[in-house]
DNA sequence: AGCACGCCGACT
DNA sequence: GTCGGCGTGCTC
């Protein structure tokens, strides 16, 4: 007997779901199957069985089942969704997710709970927040917001709820931004909890992905799993809550392939499984506290657990020219924190969110700058390697003695990043034991494990770092933070980049005096009079986020309206102009006919418009209406064809603006 | 995204 | 001649 299915296919076309026919067994919703597409063999995912079509062509065979893997119904559900949020193929999004199948994975390796008691007590506030959350547990969907300093004591409420959870049975997924922040959670976790805990990122090997989605196909135990971004589509049964922690981190949007957001794509699952998702920041995203803020699921914690005062914050100001002494980029009390940190015995943070040693190269005297040949960007200087390096393609040249274009000797180092502050810093104070923390120096897990254990050690004075610093770790013996070069962050054409520097800054401050009630922070700046600086340094961080909010609604940004980034790339700059100009022609044809409340911009040139010789422009689209947006683009998708030599991509939601 | 077809320039 | 670079069209 012959049966005919809707099969989403694992390749970019439109329509991405395509008839077949089988006729060896019965296939469900959500099997896989190796199939013909045209001249070659492909994978796809059964959707549904579906009565002859009348169509003139002939319709081809599946070749067989995919044995081993399948995808469950609300995890189908979910990429379902995903699929028209993200405009991105079912089929692919299928095929992104799945581990690669394997015939014999090895033995996979967890952590069994110990199942201690909890070494200590909530105090007051905590207690108050868990006991409110777990009321809800079996409310079915509710999102809740911890919104709680840094050393606030969110990891204890987690724990809490947890073991709770499982103890009715039901599995959690926790997820965290990084895969450099599980280590710090699993101690903790395997104390107190009493179930298998599994982790799962980017450095596990595919056996034991392959390995972990079958173990929790046919677990039966509640168990936990603590994760990165695509832990979020693990087949997990009985799922009872998700844990976000560090909600507002930017690195829980997937940029390559669907740029889904996974804490958005988190809170839809738990829609989807009807359990209860809790976030968790310091610094909540403004998205998030929109959208808790005034309701009952929004819980403040304002003090450290171990009664700690929160850092104290100086704003060094750089307006006065007399501050740079010779020892540019540190001005003359920047020298002095670090003296005093060295004299005190103390350990010091310098941050500083840039790599290499100057930003780029520019001639005295004509004003030449290198530029990457490849790209639309200065080339950045590292010194220990004396190469100009390109940081989005992998050009490099030697620097030369002179400039090229007049012969200049005179070249000029500009911009800085913590290769340049080690070495002022260390030529400053030779006796000091300086280490450095970035993607430069630190390239795997283990040497990251070994810089910080060096640090713990006390085997280093001064670590100067980039992002990696900031998150998370906990140091006793540091003190003092000094935060240099987030002016130029500020800077960025970026709706977000006062939130994102808000953010940051809090962050590293964080990292000071967690043990003591001796915490300063330095910020470095020549702005000392901006909102995001000013209310750090007054402690009044909930103003900012208030002011920051209506700021956000009188220009209508998000979180009050939503946004849909277009981008249009080609080998060829004529082409994507014509090209971009004839969608623009589309774009608001469609608006006028039936989302006027849509707004379009563009097109215009990306900010690095040129990347390893692929030019990209874009359109931005706004609305406050969510689903015009939506069916905007849907109408868009269907009658649109890109020309040739023309690539496009839709990102919702955009993080950043490139 | 693949894969094949077909058109053109350039090399033993 | 024919090899290969790349534009074009198609995938139930």
């Amino acid at each position: 007997m012959e049966v005919f299915y809707q099969v989403a296919v694992n390749a970019p076309i439109k329509p991405n779901v395509l008839t077949y026919k089988y006729s060896d067994k019965n296939l469900q919703r959500g099997d896989l199957v190796n199939i013909p597409l045209g001249r070659r063999k492909e994978k796809g995912i059964i959707l549904e069985q579906v009565p002859e079509p009348n169509v003139e062509f002939k319709l081809k065979e599946i070749e067989g089942q995919i044995e081993g893997l399948r995808i469950n119904d609300p995890l189908l559900e979910l990429l379902v969704w995903m699929q028209s949020y993200y405009h991105y193929p079912l089929g692919k999004l299928v095929f992104d997710i799945l581990p690669k199948v394997l015939k014999r994975p090895r033995e996979l390796n967890f952590y069994k709970g110990n199942n201690h008691q909890f070494p200590f007590d909530l105090n007051e506030p905590q207690n108050e927040i868990y006991l409110k959350i777990r009321k809800e547990l079996s409310d079915g969907f509710q999102r809740s917001l911890i919104h709680g300093v840094t050393g606030s004591g969110k990891t204890a409420i987690y724990l809490r709820l947890i073991k709770d959870v499982n103890e009715l049975g039901k599995s959690v997924l926790f997820l965290l931004p990084e895969i450099n922040l599980t280590s710090q959670f699993i101690e903790s976790f395997q104390e107190v909890l009493e179930t298998k805990i599994y982790t799962y990122n980017s450095a596990i090997s595919n056996s034991d992905r392959f390995g972990l989605w079958k173990v929790l196909e046919d677990e039966n135990e509640p168990v936990v799993i603590i994760g990165v971004r695509s832990s979020i589509f693990l087949p997990i049964r009985n799922l009872g809550m998700i844990i976000v922690d560090e909600e507002h981190d930017g690195s829980f949007k997937q940029d390559d392939r669907c740029p889904y957001h996974a804490r958005d794509v988190a809170i839809k699952r738990a829609a989807v499984e009807k359990i209860p998702v809790v976030l968790g920041s310091a610094t909540p995203s403004l998205e998030t506290l929109k959208a808790t803020q005034s309701t009952d699921s929004y819980y403040v914690m304002k003090d450290r657990v171990s009664g700690a005062k929160k850092p104290e914050i100086v704003l060094l100001d750089m307006r006065n020219e007399e501050d740079f002494g010779d020892h540019w980029p540190l001005g003359k009390r920047s020298i002095t924190v670090i003296q005093d940190a060295l004299e005190e015995k103390e350990q010091l943070l310098i941050f500083i969110n840039r790599l290499g040693f100057s930003s780029f190269i520019q001639c005295k005297s004509c004003g030449h700058q290198f530029f990457c040949l490849n790209c639309s960007t200065p080339l950045k200087y590292f010194k220990r390697k004396n190469k100009l390096t390109c940081q989005h393609c992998t050009y490099e040249e030697p620097l030369p003695g002179e400039c090229p274009k007049c012969g200049s000797l005179d070249l000029l180092h500009r911009g800085f990043g913590t290769e340049k502050i080690a070495e002022v810093v260390s030529g400053l104070f030779p006796e000091a034991r300086v280490g450095r923390f970035d993607r430069d120096e630190i390239k795997t897990h283990n040497a990251l494990e070994q810089r910080l254990n060096e640090f713990h050690k006390g085997e280093i004075d001064i670590l100067i770092g980039t992002q990696m610093l900031s998150k998370g770790h906990n140091f006793r013996r540091v003190n003092k933070v000094l935060i240099l070069g987030t002016d130029s962050q500020l800077s960025y054409p970026d709706f977000r980049s006062q939130e994102k520097v808000f953010q940051m800054v809090s962050q590293v401050s964080g990292r000071a005096g967690r043990y003591s009630d001796k915490g300063k922070v330095y910020i470095q700046t020549l702005l000392p009079s901006l909102n995001v600086y000013q209310s750090i340094q007054l402690g009044k961080e909930d103003e900012f986020l208030k002011e920051e909010l209506s700021l956000r609604e009188s220009v209508q940004y998000p979180p009050f309206a939503r946004i849909v980034t277009i981008y249009f790339s080609s080998r060829f700059l004529k082409n994507l102009e014509n090209e971009t100009l004839a969608v623009q022609r589309d774009l608001m044809a469609v608006k006028e006919k039936a989302f006027k409340d849509v707004e379009i911009f563009g097109p215009m040139a990306c900010m690095l418009e040129k990347r390893a010789n692929q030019f990209t422009w874009q359109f931005m689209l706004r609305s406050e209406n969510v689903n015009s947006l939506h069916n905007l683009l849907n109408t868009f998708e269907n009658n649109y064809k890109p020309s040739s030599s023309i690539s496009y991509k839709i990102d919702v939601d955009p993080q950043f603006f490139t």
